[in-house]
DNA sequence: TAAACTGATGATAATGATTATAAAGTAATA
DNA sequence: TATTACTTTATAATCATTATCATCAGTTTA
């Protein structure tokens, strides 16, 4: 699955002069092919056992060098570490406040916030983020079970 | 300015039982006053000169409490520590890139995409968070002049 | 090919925000 | 007044992230 998106995600890297190693290869990889929106530590683990010797430092460098090349987003929600997004086209999270699981959705785009808020501040603006907060199914159902 | 919002927080928390002490109505009314979405340490140094002894952890204790009555939020950027903001009506956020300033602005609410979301991902909604991200005024008058 | 250069990694220390702990203070209540 | 519950303060602990620096690997150049 995604190989393309690994394919096209190297090329990027090395038209911006950086180098494929190992270990940017294989988190690259692990973030396209993951579903969850996984921490710099989550990474580190899920990579353990392919490479023994790779240092949290590894980690949180490449992380940033994707970042600045535009490959993946970071997410800071209320909790301690940051959260690792592989961009791909524009999708927002809708996050469980329970059991704190992420799931992307589709949204037609919010250009018309974007446009009052220049509007209304003179902000030149660049972007936005918007994230939805509530309870997902599965702790819907556990907390109806208890009861 | 603002002394009904005041006193309309200190009732809210008398009511949930929680004491009102010197610090408590310190912070409170720091927060309503100031203009801007202060850190945690920002509001430490601020009250310095009034309560030399106040503890750090005093203003963390506090502002749980306060956001815990629903008194305040947290907001969390990409930067390395949660800023705070009194809530009023609903209002959203424009952030500048370059200097960090936080702007408020109004827009009609977002009940469309928390329908969505329900819909789609059969989470059950509770709110959410937008935030716009830009170039501030004074920022871009600065770029301007360099050039 | 060998030397030199550049960037990447890995180990570890440092930083800085936030939280935990425990002792002492203060208000509320019986 | 004695007891109880809640707060504050001071300080230590935690934990994510960043900085440092020696080492390593790939690439370039002589």
């Amino acid at each position: 699955m995604s190989e393309h998106k690994l394919n096209d995600s190297l090329d990027t890297l090395k038209k911006s002069g950086v180098r494929i190693t190992p270990q940017r290869h294989a988190i690259l990889e692990y973030l396209i092919s993951t579903e969850s929106h996984p921490t710099a530590d989550d990474i580190y683990k899920a990579l353990e056992s392919n490479f023994p010797n790779m240092s949290v430092a590894t980690v949180y460098n490449n992380l940033r060098v994707f970042r600045n090349a535009g490959l993946i987003k970071e997410l800071n929600y209320g909790d301690a570490s940051s959260r690792f997004d592989f961009v791909t086209h524009d999708h927002y999270h809708i996050i469980c406040e329970k059991c704190g699981t992420i799931v992307d959705f589709h949204y037609p785009g919010l250009e018309e916030v974007e446009h009052l808020a220049t509007h209304v501040t003179g902000f030149e603006v660049g972007s936005h983020r918007l994230e939805v907060y509530g309870t997902c199914p599965a702790c819907i159902d556990n907390a109806a079970k208890v009861n």
